[in-house]
DNA sequence: AGCTTGTGTGCAAACGTTTGTTCAAAACTC
DNA sequence: GAGTTTTGAACAAACGTTTGCACACAAGCT
């Protein structure tokens, strides 16, 4: 009986029954107990029962990391996030798209590590760490930044990755993401079929791909339409409340204002909305507004937003499901992914009365 | 040369050099290149440097799961999400949580898992496969459900363990909490100082602890100013914004309506705020309202809604430094602490013009 | 010069699995 | 009933590390 050991041991720490110690107290070899639990064909059902039986009795676990070592699989995907990360977790657009990878991913059977850097340095580490180091299956990349050199090198290697977004230099690497051109250019569009001439673009970080695509959709639109786009109508910030807040001040200190704006983000749209309420605009009346992202609170700001629903939960999901399929070798039939936007009408952007679809 | 090896694999898959490679090409044994890699203070600098070159020029990644194997610690912690996790996702409360946990954590060198689970059952086979596989080596609960079998079950086996919240069973476990308790009197209390006598609580689940916490400092309150609790005055739901939109439309309905509101979470909140308005009440003159979480978006509604912070981010980085602590056996000084808490007036509970602190 | 201490390195076992090979016995052939 | 196939299980090597032990050599003591 291997009690006593296991009871000693037990008293420090957990008492650990390995696949040696079950064969042992089954009678059959190591091997044998290994292919109980992965269900090999050539185990006799008499055998089997009896190991499985003696496994539950005596609490077996498998070791993960000495499976993986061998199988050379850890069942396990990342989520690289960009860097910095402090936007990311203020926006709801995150836990939403992380719903989404987790619904997927945990149907799949992998368990997903969330990778924080904080300079490009330590990006590096992690990336080594995790990638080089064998401790992830693939990685699911957040950041879209224009130039990341983090998608190269992983491409370069061949690993499994896929971005959330679009990559300039890497047209061909696995990516989900949204029409970013039309879905700003159908935002812009909106405004400007509800008459509005002057019209301005709240962005996001210029180094990111998302605002660049959006910036492109919003001037598409005007320029289809004949309307002038004045720079001092495009501002840059970040993707938060403040960001908004800060070129709201901005646009309504012009001499010459826009009445309508397209904002990057629901959260920044939430700045912009307060301040312009605050500064005694009132919306949409004086100043219309459309955002993206279709965050759940956009409905319950005064007044509801209106807002470019991306279908966040969709993107993550889609990353997660071109991944793993990517590891297992299935075939793949698009590089890249694009889920459907929509426009979603609040009063922020329609005076009328037949305001909701 | 191992080039030829080395390149001829590369073809197929990623080149993998190990310590061995390492060893060969330095003229060493892989005990040295181990050495060398953890820094032994018994290797020549001569050696050191020699085989840290070769490390270099190879690109040599030492294989974690190996590392794991033979020293019992994978330097990786994971999050239980409770279940079901969708209330979670959708509430800013858990990207800031999630930020605080994972700025200390990065910092201390450890990677994080995310874990969700659907079903009890699935619940768990994470934790065997994390916790009794040794994929972690701490776990952040999050889930404070009142009779949590997780925790007994972790508690039971000694596995390091936080819990965020609170345990009925298991006053000993490592937790960090607010008082919520104390917050929530705060809340009530100074909606009963604005000259308020029918004050309602819109609460969450009530397997909850924190519902449990904050239901009873409401009671508190309510009782040692010697106003009377109606029971249809407290009304359950979960943290969701229509579970607040529904609680505000049944309170609405009673002959007797509450003219102040605390309300558990300020995304429930501002389902509250947003129906009341719909409905045509004004707050907070016809009604008053106090959350709970302060989340960013809560300064940003209209009006402003006053709620207590709970030092969110705070207690994330405090949960990772315990458990991190608790896992290299550093003596901890209190099995619980408590974070902080404070309110924030803002207009949503104040008539007056003095409101801004 | 002999003895002790210290320094740098290698050997080999261990960590807990998986899996290709081997082999005996049982179950089929005709 | 001899030959062939199938079945069930064991053996042993491998995965890439770490680490206790041994040992050679250098340096520091009397």
């Amino acid at each position: 009986m291997h009690l006593a050991k296991q009871l000693h041991k037990g008293v420090i720490s957990m008492a650990v029954v390995t696949i040696k110690d079950i064969a042992k107290a089954a009678g059959v070899s190591p091997s044998t107990v290994s292919r109980v639990v992965s269900n090999h064909p050539r185990i006799s059902k008499e055998t089997s029962q009896k190991v499985k039986r003696i496994m539950e009795e005596m609490g077996y676990h498998p070791n993960v990391m000495a499976k993986s070592l061998v199988s050379k699989t850890t069942q396990t995907l990342a989520i690289m996030l960009p860097r910095p990360a402090e936007e990311l977790f203020k926006d709801f657009f995150f836990g939403e798209l992380l719903r989404g990878i987790l619904a997927h991913s945990t149907r799949a059977g992998y368990d997903m590590m969330l990778a924080a850097a904080t300079s490009p340095q330590d990006e590096d580490d992690t990336i080594s760490r995790l990638v080089f180091g064998r401790r992830v299956d693939g990685i699911i990349l957040l950041s879209s930044r224009v130039n990341d050199p983090l998608i190269d090198l992983l491409n370069k290697h061949k690993f499994p990755t896929v971005l959330i977004g679009r990559s300039e230099g890497q047209p061909n690497i696995l990516s989900v993401d949204n029409d970013n051109v039309k879905a700003a250019y159908d935002a812009t569009h909106h405004l400007i079929i509800q008459g509005h001439e002057r019209i301005g673009f709240v962005s996001g970080l210029p180094n990111l791909t998302v605002s660049l695509d959006r910036m492109e959709g919003y001037r598409k639109a005007m320029n289809e339409a004949g309307l002038p786009v004045r720079p001092e109508w495009i501002v840059e910030g970040e993707f938060l409340q403040h960001s908004g807040y800060r070129a709201m001040s901005f646009m309504m200190s012009l001499p010459e204002r826009p009445s309508g704006l397209v904002v990057i983000d629901d959260v920044v749209g939430f700045g912009v909305l307060h301040g312009l309420t605050e500064i005694g605009y009132t919306v949409p009346e004086d100043i219309s507004l459309v955002s993206f992202n279709n965050i759940a609170l956009s409905e319950l700001a005064t007044p509801p937003i209106s807002s470019i629903d991306i279908g966040t939960y969709q993107l993550g999901y889609t990353a997660s499901q071109m991944l793993i399929r990517c590891i297992q070798e299935e075939t793949i039939h698009q590089n890249r992914v694009i889920i459907p936007h929509r426009l979603i009408v609040r009063d922020s952007s329609v005076h009328s009365i037949s305001k909701r679809n």
